[in-house]
DNA sequence: ATAGATGCAAAACCTTTGCAATCGC
DNA sequence: GCGATTGCAAAGGTTTTGCATCTAT
């Protein structure tokens, strides 16, 4: 978890989780909607914190309502993705995995044996990503980047 | 294209793909066998040199011999992939993508835009796995590293 | 001869799409 | 009311699987 301004009133959730005023500002601006079955995905995304699969928030959503149907959370996630509010990346299966579009730029280190995340940023990211930047001119789209390997735990099993 | 060591006498490869006789031996041993479907998937492998998609092993193959069925060329890249030949990422669209497996620990920068993609080794990476492993004691799985991004040129448009 | 591989066909999986009915604005 | 959004149902693309047949060893 990188470190941020926190504690704030009851109201706002974590940093890095996606803000609820924004959504319905975004929506209205562009003469969209704001249906129930945007809520709920939104609800949905911000109770996994970080990562969630699509499938995981088409499972979420119809659990809570039977005639939800998986098009409307595709369609719901296409569209906070135009918005800028969240991103997606692919897992270890290659499964879509979407994540809020925080401002801090961070990767993530993602252990193939117990999938267990952890978020790096920093300057052990942010000098990689310079060399990277200076010798090929590369712009590294860092919310993109996922890194597999094994963690502490499961690398000594 | 990186560089390397080209122009030996007709028989060896480039480093870096498959070499012939691993294959022969590596089944052999394990009293698997060398069937003409394994020596095509192995060839179309190594005609595309480091990434390859396994929709376009499956055309490849099939353009050849229109017996050729999916099925045996994944399960050939599952066989493949057991005898530690060649490992597999996830490309951008999140489909399986295959590279020999070779020693020379090397991540790929993968353009978003315009799809090429260029090996990266050396200090500067070695430098980065370096610190995640002190720090976070995560070891990266270097052959999966994928840095999603844009390219000089396309970043530029 | 025999265990291992293939082809075939069907299914599983995830995601997208067209369209008529619905509902937020 | 108008137009955006939904549910439904079907299709799309990729990968997996079961089984009878075939073949490399």
């Amino acid at each position: 978890m990188t470190a941020s301004t926190a504690g704030r009133s009851p109201a706002p959730e974590h940093p890095g989780r996606l803000q609820w005023p924004d959504v319905a500002a975004l929506l209205r601006r562009r003469h969209l909607r704001l249906t129930p079955q945007r809520r709920a995905v939104v609800a949905a995304l911000s109770e996994f914190d970080g990562h969630v699969t699509a499938t995981q928030l088409v499972e979420r959503c119809v659990e809570r309502d039977p005639d939800f149907v998986p098009s409307t959370v595709y369609r719901t996630l296409d569209l906070l993705e135009d918005l800028g509010l969240i991103t997606h990346i692919h897992d270890a299966e290659g499964r879509e995995e979407f994540q809020p579009a925080d401002e801090a730029p961070h990767a993530h280190l993602i252990c193939r044996v117990c999938g267990a995340t952890h978020e790096i940023g920093g300057d052990e990211l942010g000098d990689f990503l310079g060399q990277i930047h200076r010798r090929y001119h590369f712009d590294v789209d860092v919310s993109h980047l996922s890194i597999f390997g094994r963690c502490e735990s499961c690398a000594s099993s």
